[in-house]
DNA sequence: AGCTAGATGTCGGGA
DNA sequence: TCCCGACGTCTAGCT
């Protein structure tokens, strides 16, 4: 990892053209070769960047001014650093990094309602997570109490786009005569408003989940054995 | 902007809940107290981070074996890192940004094919871009050799939900007297085979635009002046 | 390698 | 403020 101080112009060239005029930013070099240049605000996204795999070769300016950073990748997008004065630069060895454990994202909700069907309805079973279909995996397939087929689509958040998604999975469903009638059900942690208007008015039901009850169910669980 | 390596841990709690083990890192403060944690790897995307506006709390920590940070924002999110070794420390004055400028985008897209209708189909012309409905704008409004309506949503890379979306805007012009039948045209720079195959399915016709082509025909204009 | 769906998406514009 | 669509989306997982 190198940390760059410096005033810097860059250009990127790929697939938008863009510039930045001289000014101090930091230039980050990570061990991948990767290179993202960051101003002072916003913690998530450098103002410009060049995934890897990429290259990077350093050469002096033409007039002796300064150096000219060149960031090229497989795709020929080309990002141009050019530094007219460096004012710190350092280098780290990190190692390679373990990784995030991450918790509660929609795999996880999948795998705690799968185990809990009867939150979402009295009596209701699971047929299976991830069920198959030709336009791609119902979240999940169950039975309620009177033995009707149930297309579960999950989301963190539920707006719109999901309950569109859950629309087509019950439009193929429903022309299977194994499976047919086949109800709806849009589960999210948080459903918006459009989303549940759409949802209702196409006669599918909603429920928003609470994760930590969920997870508190599961908890309870293990703590048996 | 701060810029500390250190050997961290890091907890984040919020939207979910996430877990870095302990190991060397780039941690980065900037001027508006947003803090993001790097490894040495990906340029785009840091391990953990807090969105400003966000604060910031340094303390030791209890047993005196190193520092602890603490990152809340508004919502109650939290970020703590945990470090057992500092590696390095230094903070640079930088100012703001004079900000990118950006050119290629897909406003321009939507620019040249309003230009040029008769890309789309012969004898076809203009009504007008952004051409307000209920549901927001469609991109662009035209008339075809016949003199009906048509519905052009476009896209750099044409993908399902722009089908959906374009599909929503045609049900509701459709119910317009002065403007119904409405066709529906999907244009895009790359269109996905999901997204083709429903908008088949639909009726809705679609076409791969070329855009250096597109520029190219606006080039040849201006040069005519 | 290509494709699909999820994301702590982030970000900007308009109602 | 919320809502919605664009983004150099990025990224992981699967065919």
């Amino acid at each position: 990892m190198r940390l760059v101080i410096a005033r810097c112009s860059v250009d990127y060239v790929g697939r938008l053209t863009a510039h930045l005029p001289m000014a101090p930013r930091l230039v980050l070099v990570k061990a991948d070769n990767s290179v993202s240049v960051h101003a002072d605000d916003r913690a998530y996204k450098p103002l410009n960047w060049m995934s890897p795999p990429c290259t990077l070769k350093e050469a002096e300016a033409e007039d002796g001014g300064g150096r000219v950073w060149t960031v090229v990748n497989k795709a020929g997008e080309k990002l141009i650093i050019t530094m007219e004065e460096v004012l710190h630069d350092s280098s780290h060895e990190l190692g390679v990094d373990p990784g995030l454990i991450k918790d509660g994202v929609e795999a996880h909700l999948q795998e705690l309602l799968a185990d809990r069907m009867e939150t979402l309805g009295e009596g209701w079973s699971l047929i299976r997570r991830e069920y198959p279909t030709a336009i791609g995996p119902v979240d999940i397939l169950g039975r309620d109490a009177e033995g009707g087929t149930v297309a579960v689509e999950i989301k963190r958040r539920g707006e719109i786009d999901g309950v569109e998604q859950l629309t087509r999975y019950l439009e193929l469903l429903n022309r299977d005569p194994h499976l047919a009638p086949v109800q709806g059900l849009f589960a999210a942690q948080e459903i918006k408003p459009q989303a549940r208007t759409l949802a209702t008015d196409r006669g599918i039901r909603c429920v928003t989940l609470d994760y930590n009850a969920l997870r508190g169910i599961e908890d309870d669980k293990l703590r048996l054995f």
